[in-house]
DNA sequence: TATAAAATTGCAAATAACTTGCAAATGCAA
DNA sequence: TTGCATTTGCAAGTTATTTGCAATTTTATA
């Protein structure tokens, strides 16, 4: 069963420091960094356990990039349901981007039909430049 | 510069292993275990070596699946150059397999086109269920 | 408003999967 | 066979993240 929350100063820090960049990801340890110096003073810890559950609530999406060690944290709430679209990640910025168009139907289509295979969105990364960064390279 | 690399015991036994269970995927601890009782007896840190020489060699892929701690390597020399497709992982068996037939370019094209997005199959990894394992489950 | 149960926090210690340093062993070209 | 470069084994180090536990906060309810 899915645990009550009790909403804290921290868990709050931290939602508003995504949610007004949310175009943006982060390590636990950039957020630790970010909201160290402010009020009192966070713990990694606590940053930890509450980057888990607001992922777990569907606000955030947390992901790995390859060849990174660090798990990077990106509010997306407003995209619903990333379970049922791919994603593609900036391997310059880090940024995540959603595929939500009909071409998801395309890929799903070919994918089951010429390789047998079913896509799931859940653990699918593309990787690549974005065209801010494609720009700037 | 790419530095010369002596042919050793160990470093045969692993591509064998690896190239006889090509359409498998293994972690290092896989590999380890599996040579550890046979001839002497490996170390893990060799493992880990031989792994890296070879995937640097092209002979292996080496990735790591969403929400899996350990890398897995995969034997695909045969595929060639494996930055020029992307792949699908099942999240099932864990086996790897290749997307190298035309829809590539339609994938690219949609993407850059529609997304500004430039896709590189390195670090590209898609997650869901292979035929095998859909039928098994 | 007081209270108690449940969730959260901080700190230190533990994990897990690698990686590194270094001396000894091995491979190989000449 | 010799000598230098690469590889190996072992112990110790890293890094990102997790866990145990006692103390502190929240929040629903009395």
């Amino acid at each position: 069963m899915v645990q009550k929350q009790y909403r804290t100063k921290w868990k709050d820090s931290i939602t508003e420091y995504l949610e007004s960049h949310a175009d943006q990801c982060f390590s636990a340890a950039d957020i630790y960094a970010e909201l160290k110096g402010k009020e009192a003073s966070i713990n990694l810890t606590t940053v930890y356990r509450n980057l888990e559950k607001l992922t777990e609530s569907g606000k955030l999406m947390k992901y790995k990039a390859a060849g990174e060690d660090a798990y990077r944290y990106q509010y997306v709430e407003p995209y619903g349901n990333c379970q049922e679209h791919i994603h593609m990640q900036c391997r310059e910025c880090g940024k995540l981007f959603h595929l939500e168009c009909s071409f998801m139907k395309e890929l799903t289509g070919h994918l089951l039909e010429h390789h047998g295979f079913m896509l799931e969105g859940q653990g699918s990364m593309l990787s690549g430049l974005c065209g801010m960064c494609k720009k700037n390279c």
